[in-house]
RNA sequence: CGAGGUGUAGCGCAGUUGGUAGCGCGCUUGGUUUGGGACCAAGAUGCCGGGGGUUCGAGUCCUCUCACCUCGACCA
């Protein structure tokens, strides 16, 4: 990480502390605030334009794939929550109760939704009744509710923004179809947008969703070795179908059960890019999620033509980039501190020595390389650097992933090195729920995923010995 | 839900044996400054988390309570 000298002890050094860096991280860029209740956070204006970012480039994603924005009700009716039973069962211990409507006691209980599977569902019972009604294929963006015991800003907190695409097909294949075109949706959108490598793969029966026949993942890997579930996407089969009576007549004139999918990623995404990206002077945003990409910082701001060439630079480069000028009357130093802390990908300094040269400084915030360039070669040169960033991020972030992801064929291998190291770690692993309990019961690591690049290490369960059915990757997660 | 911790100015903290509240940062005003968190001067800011007690007197002692943080068990 970085060695250069630290200009600001605002942030705690990750190495010292890592949760209490991320915490002042979340503070000192302003993404977020703690409110007066208990497990919620404020997202402060430069949070959530980072969440405007990704809602952006997702929704863009979702509707070049045919998809479209709905809203439902934000309350759903206890019977209604308790149709599916493996569903009811995964969430009745972390849903929040309605009991009153003013002073009157309600007839039936109303939870706040804490995901909306049986919303959709009894709007799809009523909307489908042909083949030629499907695919319904709705996403929407809301808030959901889940009574959490333990909260951290943007990776846990009672409630949280997210997406949930809910989608109905005729056929168990378009679903399975849907599910996995949704989560290459998000990878591809993690990486390429966020800069955040991720690994796509199948969760266990152990880990998937409360309902699903099967969920799909994709994991990140932390700056400190722990492993963050960034997106998931499930295939229902028709077991919610069956369970709220979604059919629909086929052109064989049968009555069929539907076939649903869903899927989601939340303000989690924050986190993970703090994690993934930060360093010990802050936030570190790659470009294309950057609020703003570049800021102009006029040195000498009081010398005549300073401030006129700042906001002359930010009228050419807006055309190229995302740009803002800080004409606040701090020292420069200040800015450069505060700016950094923000993860603003490009510093351009423009003082009066650098008029008179008729250039200015750029400064990368990865790595604080210094570049002279001539007003002239601005515009091609910043959406050229922006590209080289983005890229950059994304391949330390590679690296990192390769760096701290081992190999087990034991237990005992595996507690040893997650103990020494945090990481992912390829075991190969029998299939047996009892085999996973006892992972976690020993080194408190779980099966993150079942990858779909299987990698075989061996032929061995880690735990029993048996012969193993799968790699799986394990890891202590968030 | 278990274990620990913290509540005093916007933030971080100090507050002795119980005697009526202070420091740093920030904030306001004026001036000098400006290429990595400038300096000087003058200001403003407190239901000491809340209730109840002990006491002539409580930030301080007792008691109850609330909130938040961190780490574990459960979860995006």
């Amino acid at each position: 990480m970085a060695k250069d000298k630290k200009f600001v002890e605002a942030i705690t050094s990750m190495d010292e502390d890592f949760a209490q860096w991320y915490t002042d991280i979340v503070r000192k860029a302003d993404l977020a605030d703690y409110s007066s209740v208990r497990g919620c956070m404020i997202i402060r204006p430069y949070g959530y334009a980072i969440w405007e970012r990704i809602q952006g480039e997702l929704d863009r994603r979702f509707k070049e794939t045919g998809h479209e924005n709905v809203y439902m009700p934000m309350f759903i009716p206890e019977s209604l929550l308790q149709k599916e039973k493996d569903h009811v069962e995964g969430f009745a211990p972390e849903v929040a109760w309605i009991t009153h409507g003013g002073s009157e006691q309600l007839t039936e209980r109303l939870c706040v939704r804490p995901t909306s599977e049986t919303l959709f569902c009894d709007h799809y019972k009523n909307i489908v009744q042909s083949y030629r009604d499907l695919p319904k294929l709705y996403n929407q963006w809301c808030s959901v509710v889940r009574w959490e015991k333990t909260t951290r800003p943007f990776l846990r907190t009672v409630e949280f923004l997210w997406q949930e695409g809910h989608t109905v097909h005729a056929t168990a294949e378009e679903a399975e179809e849907e599910t996995l075109r949704m989560l290459n949706v998000y990878a591809s959108f993690c990486e390429e947008v966020l800069a955040i490598p991720v690994v796509k793969g199948r969760k266990t029966e152990k880990e998937k969703f409360a309902g699903a026949k099967a969920t799909y993942t994709i994991e990140s890997l932390m700056h400190d070795g722990k492993a963050l579930q960034s997106g998931t996407s499930h295939n229902f089969g028709d077991g919610f179908a069956r369970a709220f009576g979604i059919q629909y007549l086929d052109k064989d004139n049968q009555l069929k059960y539907a076939h649903q999918t869903s899927w989601g990623v939340t303000t989690r995404l924050i986190g993970a890019l703090i994690m993934v990206h930060g360093d010990d002077s802050g936030l570190v945003l790659p470009p294309r999620v950057a609020p703003v990409q570049l800021v102009i910082i006029p040195v000498q701001q009081h010398v005549e033509g300073v401030l006129e060439k700042a906001y002359e630079l930010r009228e050419r480069l807006s055309r190229v980039c995302r740009v803002k000028v800080d004409d606040s009357d701090r020292m420069p130093g200040w800015k450069f501190s505060e700016h950094e802390m923000r993860g603003i990908p490009l510093r351009l300094e423009v003082g009066p020595k650098d008029i008179e040269k008729n250039q200015v400084v750029l400064v990368k915030r990865e790595n604080r390389e210094k570049l002279f360039v001539s007003m002239e070669d601005l515009e091609t040169m910043i959406p050229r650097l922006m590209d080289d960033i983005q890229k950059s991020l994304y391949n330390k972030a590679l690296k990192h992933m390769e760096e701290r992801t081992f190999t087990a064929k034991d237990l005992d291998e595996l507690e040893r090195k997650i103990n020494e190291k945090q990481g992912f770690i390829k075991a190969m692993w029998c299939g047996d729920e009892a085999c996973e309990d006892k992972v976690k019961e020993r080194t408190s690591a779980t099966a993150r995923c079942i990858p779909f690049e299987q990698e075989i290490t061996g032929d061995k369960c880690l735990c029993c010995g048996k012969d193993a059915k799968h790699m799986v990757i394990w890891g202590r997660a968030y």
